[in-house]
DNA sequence: ACTAAATAGATTGATATCAATAGAAATGAT
DNA sequence: ATCATTTCTATTGATATCAATCTATTTAGT
């Protein structure tokens, strides 16, 4: 005569250990706070700090090759863009090999600030490297490439 | 005479290649999403499915244990319960030993919707621990645990 | 050339994320 | 008991995220 729609609490306790979508949310966040607090002297966010790093090319790429590298929607690397075009230190052209598409540019002072970001990076991407057991680090990579 | 603020397109391939922060919001992203579609049915994404497993408790938690075991902000925790509570699936409630504080209850709804969304998970995640190599899953956990 | 389909981005609306800040209640020192 | 400190949560503002939908442009089939 009972609902039958109780979960026993075991269950709960078998996801939340188990569930590697919430492990890696949450390691999400707290790599993302980490590296916010570290790159923050230098004005950037983690996910600025990827994306106009990604932009460092000889070429200038367009939007979708650069969505796809970050594994994230187009719509919000175009929201994503809007901070950054405003402070100066990317710009969005038209392709003019293809007039559907765009262009994006790190500006010099987009480079300058890229470069005073990098020590940062290397310092704060050193310490969390002594977190993991030695050699794990590339396998833990090579783990998450198999998600994305 | 140069600016001297060029980073090299070596050094942008070296951070892409190996920036555990990028690489764990990459496979966020796209775990998100994965785990998102397939819980669409059920009316749920994968952070609230997560948020409300761990609700399933036999006493109703207060939220900041709630939030440090998701490794998320205290103010995201409040923001994510809004639409939760407009949904009628989860109840906050004052705690009568502190009422500072606040106690949060699946409420029968709460607990069926995520019995549906239970079989939908157990087969999400199956498949992408069959994306796996072989014992690697356990091994990912306690990478990521190490990170948090 | 013409038209249908595919592709590249942009916009809107909803939720997610956190910093900074503020308020209320409990705790501790005296 | 009083007051300073700490703890627990909410609010605001900015950015991040994606689904659904739209426009503009290119490509492919005829």
């Amino acid at each position: 005569m009972s609902n039958s729609i109780e979960i026993p609490f075991s269950t709960t306790l078998m996801v939340r250990d188990t569930c590697l979508c919430l492990h890696v949310q949450r390691a999400a966040r707290a790599l993302a706070r980490l590296f916010d607090d570290a790159l923050r002297p230098a004005g950037l966010t983690n996910g600025q700090f990827s994306l106009m790093m990604s932009l460092n090319r000889p070429e200038p790429p367009p939007m979708g090759p650069v969505a796809a590298l970050l594994a994230m929607d187009q719509t919000t690397l175009t929201a994503a863009l809007k901070p950054l075009q405003r402070k100066g230190w990317v710009t969005v052209m038209e392709n003019p090999r293809d007039r559907r598409g765009r262009l994006l540019c790190l500006t010099p002072e987009g480079k300058s600030v890229l470069a005073k970001a990098l020590p940062i990076w290397k310092s704060t991407h050193a310490m969390i490297d002594d977190k993991l057991p030695d050699g794990s680090a590339e396998r833990l990579r090579q783990d998450l490439q198999a998600l994305s």
